[in-house]
DNA sequence: ACAAACGTAGGAATAATTTCGTACGAAACA
DNA sequence: TGTTTCGTACGAAATTATTCCTACGTTTGT
């Protein structure tokens, strides 16, 4: 099972720019620059070559593939958005939590306070779980 | 309760470096360049000057401070180990959840199988939480 | 048809991070 | 005491990540 993700991941990590990038585009699906660049100015400062270029080698690293059919190329991302995250999780977990995701889960539960809505959503999955 | 954290929290971000640091130094309480870099290079190989450089500029940060009353300096961490992992994983919340701890518990929780006794501790604390 | 706006490509500049070489003093020890 | 080992300081090199300049072609609108 852990396994089964390791095999499927690729060293793949994004920096943070590219982060952004992908955020724009889980958000939004298949997007041109334009329209990242714009999200991403809505933020901060970013000059439309900028964008580009980071799109561009995210390309290269196979994180994004793009269709060129048309002059403006549409950029997707490759991997689903919920393997990535998974991804991104798990290393999170391991090195913060020496790979203790209950302890992750204490910790965040702990530390902010859910709504009720939130406590039986994840109470019902627990009982799910239990079952299993 | 979100601005306190905010208040208390410098802009402080680790980089990756300082984070295999500042998890050796977590786990094993103050210590000298030596014995964390040694504890470093069980992992890969890091030249020990290296070590010493990131720590010297951790303390320029104020992630670290050292005690130099010995020739060997011992290296302490400034901030606790657990506001710091907080402060870390709530940024990670926020920009890979949107901010919605919970989504981050589902995922967590249906994604990886926790042991009866994890899914009993969470569920106690979420009681807990419950009556409040 | 021409100018303005918009698109990509690619390389260079800049910034941030990480690594290590060199110098030099203190401790350990033969 | 001489030499080897171990410590810090500091600067520079190497690497990685980010930003943007320039060139040049296509589309849009007049």
């Amino acid at each position: 099972m852990n396994s089964e993700q390791e095999k499927n991941s690729r060293k793949f990590d994004p920096t943070k720019s590219e982060l952004e990038i992908l955020q724009v585009l889980w958000e939004h699906g298949p997007s041109t620059v334009r329209f990242v660049n714009d999200k991403l100015n809505e933020q901060r400062d970013v000059n439309y070559t900028s964008t580009l270029k980071l799109m561009q080698i995210m390309v290269d690293k196979e994180i994004l593939k793009r269709d060129e059919s048309q002059m403006k190329h549409v950029y997707i991302v490759v991997e689903e958005e919920q393997k990535t995250k998974n991804h991104l999780l798990n290393k999170f977990v391991d090195t913060m939590y020496k790979g203790s995701s209950s302890s992750l889960v204490m910790q965040i539960l702990g530390n902010n306070t859910p709504s009720k809505e939130d406590i039986k959503a994840i109470k019902d999955l627990l009982n799910k779980l239990d079952k299993e």
